[in-house]
Order: C-alpha cells, then sequence, then structure tokens
DNA sequence: TGTCGACATAGCGTGTTTGCTATGTCGACA
DNA sequence: TGTCGACATAGCAAACACGCTATGTCGACA
C-alpha cells in the first residue's frame, strides 16, 4: 500500500518549538483552514478529507505561494508535530493533530 | 515623581505578535521568573517587587547576556503587551502583564 | 522502459532576529 | 554644573526565516 506517516515532535513537546511553528500568519491559516477540509477546500477524489486531511497542492494553491514554499510551511507544522502527513499514492494528505494541539494550549494556561 | 508605564498592544492583541515574542527560550525563562520576583531575583532596595516587578539589571544578569541584548529582550515582551515597564527614578522595573498572557491563553485554546 | 503528475529537496537572494560594543539620555547627588 | 549609575538606542556581524526557480524522487500508467 506504500501509506507512511509522519509525526516527529510527541505530543507533550518542547513548547519554544510549537511556539516557533505557530508564529506565522500562513501557518496559522493553515491550521484554520484544516478545521475543516470539507467547507475550505475542493473535493478530492482520492483521498478522504476527514480521515487524512486537506491535499498539498490545494493547500499550496489557497496559501498563494510556490509549490516548495507551501510544502516548506507544512514541514514545519509536522516538524513541530502539530500536523500529520499522510503520503499516499501520489498525493500526501494533511490534517491537524488534535492531541498535540490541545496539549500546546493547556501548557500556554501555565505560560 | 515621573513614573512612566509602558504597555504598546492592547489585551486583546495580535495572536501573532505575541506568539513571536513568546517563540525565544530567553523570553520564556523571563516570563517564568516573573512569575515570583521574590525568589528568584534579589531583594531589591528601592521598588517594591511584587506590585512593580524585577530591575532590568538582575534580569539581565540572570540571563546571561549583555545589559543592550537583556533590554531587548524585554522590550520585546513589553511590545507585544505580555510585560508591564514602569520607570521610576533610575530603574526599569518589569511584571508581567497577566491579563494579556490569559488572554493569549485563551486565544491557544480556539487555535 | 519512458513519461507524467505530485511533491520534496537544493540552492540562492533578501529581510528579520540576536548577539555584541559603543554611545546617548536622564535623574540623583556632590 | 559635573559626574555616576541605570538603562535605551545605534550600528554592525552572524544566524535564521522566507520567498523564489531549478531539479530530484517516486509511484502510476502507457
Amino acid at each position: 500500500m506504500a501509506v507512511t506517516e509522519t509525526t516527529t515532535a510527541e505530543t507533550e513537546g518542547d513548547l519554544k518549538v510549537a511556539l516557533k511553528a505557530l508564529a506565522s500568519d500562513k501557518r496559522l491559516k493553515i491550521l484554520d483552514w484544516l478545521k475543516d477540509v470539507k467547507t475550505n477546500f475542493p473535493p478530492q477524489e482520492h483521498g478522504n478529507q476527514v480521515t487524512e486531511g486537506a491535499c498539498n497542492l490545494f493547500i499550496v494553491e489557497k496559501l498563494g505561494v510556490s509549490q516548495p514554499t507551501g510544502s516548506r510551511h507544512l514541514k514545519v507544522l509536522v516538524d513541530a508535530g502539530l500536523v500529520v502527513a499522510t503520503r499516499r499514492k501520489g498525493w500526501t494528505y494533511y490534517r491537524r493533530n488534535e492531541d498535540a494541539l490541545t496539549a500546546v494550549a493547556e501548557q500556554m494556561r501555565g505560560i
């Protein structure tokens, strides 16, 4: 099948890393869009929008940047553990890591 | 008397600005130290540690950086509205802006 | 095997951050 | 008025972030 899921940081990761990943307009937008993939992105014939997330190309297009730039923003989020990448067939899907995001929000209460 | 309080951003400020200010080991440390000025810093004969906060020099020394570098880190926090600076006599005191910090934490819950 | 579509990586120019030293400002006090 | 202590600002170099174009990789399909 060749399905690969990528998550670098743990749920209770380094707060600084998460904050650096979040301190960007475009990455905040991506996270917001991923809250509701179905309404924020065109339909995908290939991957399940709900379980797997949004296709890389759609995110890049909506961001209004070049494909490599968009991919790098997504990589920052993945490396921080805030987003999960699912690679299948030719496409890569991205979805929110809700556990990590709520963990960060929880840590922020003790800031 | 010549007492000046400085707060640039509002309580419900730009989340990105707050996150950028927070995405730094040293600034996170400062905020943590300011939670308990009395135990984290030497006694001050001049300013009230509880109501006014910690003296600039003590923070700089504890940070282990030069005085201008420390001052700039503090300025970033002040500009983001997360810390309040009180200038009196020759000294400048810094204390946490709890309202702003809890506001940021609250916003993070909707991230 | 060859090509094509979807990303990922490399490399580069530019702007921002972070450290420093040097210097300016400003109130207190001799 | 002059000096000193406590910051703030200016200016500079190194490191990092972010945009792009060019190119590599890799699975699907002819």
